[in-house]
Order: C-alpha cells, then structure tokens, then sequence
DNA sequence: AAAAAGAACGAACGATCGTGCTATTTTCTG
DNA sequence: CAGAAAATAGCACGATCGTTCGTTCTTTTT
C-alpha cells in the first residue's frame, strides 16, 4: 500500500488530464463560468468521475487557480531569472508577460479570477488575492534591483513603478481581447519604454550639459 | 389608449426600479452571473413580473449595459465638458474617472462586462466592443485637442496616450478591489502626471537651456 | 486465481436556471 | 362605477447545476 498518493500514477494522470482541460474551460469562461457538466463532457468522462477527483466544485477551481499560476511562473518569472538581476531582468519578464498574454489571448484565468473575485470573500478571494499580491512583491523586488543597480533613477519608488507596468499588462489583455492583439502590443511596448525611459537615471531624451 | 409606451408611466417606472437593483446585482456578480430570480427576489417581485419587462434575459443584460454606460458617461464625461477643450478636459476626464472608480470600486459594470464578453460572439460582445471602442474615440479627441492646444508634445500619438490612461483606469479597479482603493488611487493620480509630464512639449523637470 | 483496492459510471436528489402560459390583480378610461 | 387594458402573480416545463450513493469495471496485491 502506498501512504501517500505518488505523484505520478492514474490517479496523477487523469487529475492533471482534467485539470488540463478545466484551464482550457475557465480561460474562456472564467472560473465561475467553469462547470462540472460540461468539464466532463469536455474531457470525455462522467460528471461524478470528474467530481471524484476533486472534493468540490471549489476545489477544482482552486486547483484550477495553482495550476494557472504555475504556468505563468514558468513561461513569465522562471526563463527570466536566467538574466542577471536589474533592468535586463524587469525587461525579459515583461517581454515574456506580453508573450504570455499572446498565447493566452482570449481570456487570462488569474486575471479573469482577479475580477470575479475581488468583491467576494471566501478561499478563492483569499487565494486569488495571496497570488496577485505575491507577484506584485516579486514585481516590486525585481525593480528594486534595477534600482540598485543605478539603471534606474535613485528616487524610483519600485510599488509605483510594478502598478504602472502592471497596468500595462491589463490594458494589453484588455485591448487584446477587444481590437485585437497586435495593435495592443504595440501600444504596450511602447508604452513601456517610455515607462523605463521616464525612470531611466539619465534624462531619456533632453539632457541638459 | 397609447400607441407608444410613454417614458414616465408605471411601466417606465417600474422598469427603471428593477434596473436599478439589476446594475447594483450585475456589479457585484457580472452580467453573466445576473439571474432573473435573484433579482426578482431583491426587487420584491415575481420572476414572471420581472421577466416580462424584458423579453429575455440577454435583453436584461443589454438593459443593463446601457444603464451602465449612462451612468458612467453623466458622471465622467458630461462634467467634464463644461470645461475647455484640452488639457483641462482630459484632466477633468481622469478625475471624475477615478471618483468613479471610488464610488463603484467593488466592481464596474462597464469593465466586468469586457472581460466577460471580449472572447464570444453575439449582441452583448458587440454592444461591449461598440461602446468600448466608443469611448476610446472619445478619449483620443479630447487628448487630440490638448495636442492642438500645444499644451501636448506634437509628437503625441493620441491613441497611445489613450490607450496608457484606460491602462491606469484598468489597474485602479484592479488595485482597488484587491489592495484597497486609497493606495490604488495614490499610484494612478501618480502614475498620471508622470504621464502627461512626459508628454509635455516643455520638459517636465530637466530643461536645456 | 482469489481477494482487496481503486477508479469511473449511472442514476437520482433538490435547487435553480430561463421561459412560456394562464389567472388575477391593479390601473386607467369612458 | 363599470368595463377595458395593462401589469403582475402563479404555475409548470425542460435543462442544468453541484452533490451523493451504490454499482461496475479495472488494476493491484496476496
């Protein structure tokens, strides 16, 4: 007998085949919009197969949520901290935050659940709202080394900075998902180079002698 | 007897109440999660009594979007043209913006209803996108008078100074619904004088002589 | 091969969903 | 005040919701 559940296993493999497919759901319906009925469908099961894995309908969406929020870490934080600490840092993890948003164009869960969620209370409020003030922290330090560093002026305040290059990336989905997605990255990128220009040590582009 | 409904009259009456308790359900739940019954309980009427008012449900929800879009456009946009074109307009504008970010901060209707619909089809993702890209227009005139008026850089490209003020709207919801909405108010106004000083066509801080 | 354990199914539950249809009540009109 | 017209209530419908329970099929262990 095993003691605890392997972490590769049927069991294992299922519940990450119908978390798969949960992701797929809620990106377009939101986590509210994420139904048992038609997850099972979707994958092919039974309701009650489905429900199985997961105690509660809560509970699938907050694994939906874990699992949203790995996949951003690693497509968007962890192939960014392979460049040295400072600027060149907070510019791959944008560039790879605006690929992130390219891939998942139609529909974001974290920030769709970010929506759903602020108003309310319970574990998907409190989960919801650890995440996103979890990343702004991380946000917040990234800069701060870029501060450090002298590539930012010395009165940069890094919590600004994070909600303004954040509400970069919400305006991108946002845009994305109304007019289309090329014309919001545009408007995104430029946007922040004007933003690291505006922070920049030296004056972006009149100087004075 | 009256071959067109009159605007006031019980109907009419009636119609407004139920919309009223619908905006304040749909704000907090979104327009997806807006049911008949639950606002027929809130009203104190019966489904029935409700639903014949609007011949479907997706007529509610369209009810209730253009409810919403009154309301935000006599408490942002009409104010705001009472003063002159330009700058002071669109600094009008973003003012009364973020007061009603304030007074709506557990939810906006408005931008609920875009994330909602920015991924379907059908007359409530058209109706979102129509008074979206509406409003957005209307951003990019005022800012293009400020740039007529000299009191922007000539350089400014509207809809990209558009597109980075909706950013900081976005991300005032964003903040305020999960950090509180001081804070998030402090970063935005913040974070929008940086902006116009950068479109400034004098210098904002370091000036060559 | 027999027995034990695990995983998925199928049916049913009470509740709620949006939406019709028919009374009944309320309001307006002559 | 009586009768027409409008507004609301009541009820029922098929569907779907999350959830529970007992059964069946599959896998592992003895």
């Amino acid at each position: 007998m095993s003691t605890t559940a392997p972490s590769t296993g049927k069991r294992a493999a299922t519940r990450e085949l119908i978390l798969e497919h949960a992701y797929e759901l809620a990106r377009r319906e939101g986590l509210e919009g994420l139904s048992i009925g038609a997850l099972a469908q979707d994958v092919g099961m039974s309701k009650s197969g489905v429900f199985a894995h997961f105690g509660s309908r809560e509970d699938l969406q907050l694994a939906v949520l874990e699992a949203g929020q790995l996949r951003f870490l690693q497509r968007v934080k962890w192939p960014a901290l392979k460049l040295p600490r400072g600027l060149p840092r907070v510019r791959a993890i944008v560039a790879n935050w605006v690929e992130w948003g390219y891939e998942y164009r139609s529909g974001c869960v974290l920030l769709t659940a970010a929506s759903e969620y602020d108003g309310r209370e319970g574990v998907l409020h409190d989960t919801v709202t650890r995440q996103q003030a979890g990343w702004r922290e991380e946000m917040c330090r990234a800069i701060g080394h870029a501060v450090e560093n002298g590539e930012l002026g010395t009165d940069t305040d890094p919590s600004q900075l994070a909600f303004e290059i954040y509400a970069l990336m919400l305006a991108l989905h946002h845009d994305a998902g109304l007019f289309g997605f090329d014309e919001a990255r545009r408007h995104t990128l430029v946007a922040f180079e004007r933003l690291i220009a505006s922070y920049s040590p030296e004056p972006g582009r009149r100087t004075a002698p």
